[in-house]
DNA sequence: AAGATCGCCTGCAGGC
DNA sequence: TGCCTGCAGGCGATCT
């Protein structure tokens, strides 16, 4: 599933397969492909052909490539958004999404995306804390590994929020580009349980889980990130590695590599939390997480 | 008004 | 064997 480092990593790929290259045509298939952009499909082909792609950005789990005009294709890969650099005549993904065409010829770049929680627009670039950002990205807060990621100001948020910590993980609105793996595997790191109430975090707890956030997302990314399966892949269609340093995600039953208790799997949020039973105890008094 | 929940979507695993 | 249910889960919309 894609967070930050798969993000990051498929921005690497476009980095070297799309920057510095003109649009000469796109083609869009499925109605709910460009439903963020509000002009719709045509509008949307005529603002990118012959365009050049200048760069490739990103912030939390937000793609997006400025254009010559101005303006920036936006990205999200959803649950299973994929940008494919292939060959003209490798055969069209059964969810093919769409298709860019470059003025100087092969590889095509193809958005293909499963399960159509992704979504492609073109937007206008607002200066958001300092740098540019698309407008419909200036909402989210800057994730933990940009430079200027404001730990002072995260810790004030935490104090003023009445919710448990995982909850406020993954509100991209206070930190941006954590999902649910990563999330518990934070968490694990810094002996966090998820229903810890965020007003009652020490300065000390909220470092930690900040360094651990920080550190888990980095190892992430020299991995290439996390591929359970055919559904996440770089541009170039390789696989990450990532799966192999999970410590809790997906290990129900499986010992803790700290403290050899069995890793358990308990319902949280209509999904899932992994959690050490043993290094991250329930808090006491809790409220009762909902489900 | 913040915080919690819902609906969107597809493919696959597991149970009977 | 085949149908059914549950699960994966990010995010915008909608509740309370």
């Amino acid at each position: 599933m894609p967070e930050l480092p798969e993000v990051e990593t498929v921005r690497v790929g476009l980095q070297r397969w799309a920057v510095g290259r003109t649009i000469r045509s796109v083609d869009l298939h499925g109605p709910r492909t460009v439903r963020r952009h509000a002009g719709g499909p045509g509008d949307f082909a005529a603002r990118v052909t012959g365009r050049r792609i200048e760069s490739a950005a990103r912030r939390g789990k937000y793609l997006w490539l400025p254009l010559d005009s101005g303006e920036a294709v936006v990205a999200h890969l959803g649950m299973s958004g994929q940008f494919l650099a292939v060959a003209p005549d490798v055969a069209d993904q059964p969810h093919l999404r769409a298709r860019f065409r470059f003025a100087d010829g092969p590889p095509e770049l193809r958005f293909v995306d499963q399960r159509t929680f992704g979504g492609l627009l073109v937007d206008e670039l607002t200066s958001g804390g300092g740098s540019p950002v698309p407008v419909s990205v200036a909402h989210i807060a800057l994730d933990p590994i940009d430079p200027a990621f404001d730990r002072n100001g995260f810790a004030a948020a935490l104090r003023r929020r009445h919710t448990g910590i995982k909850r406020a993980l993954l509100d991209q609105t206070l930190i941006s580009g954590v999902g649910n793996i990563y999330a518990d595997e934070a968490l694990w790191r810094a002996r966090l349980h998820y229903d810890r109430a965020t007003d009652s975090l020490r300065r000390a707890d909220v470092e930690r889980l900040l360094d651990a956030v920080d550190e888990v997302l980095r190892a992430a990314i020299r991995a290439g990130g996390t591929s359970f399966d055919a559904l996440y892949v770089a541009v170039n269609g390789e696989s990450g590695w990532f799966d192999r340093s999970l410590e809790v995600y997906g290990r129900e039953g499986e010992p803790c590599s700290r403290c050899g208790a069995a890793i358990r799997r308990e319902p949280f949020m209509n999904r899932s939390s992994f959690r050490c039973p043993r290094c991250q105890r329930a808090p006491a008094g809790r409220r009762p997480s909902a489900r």
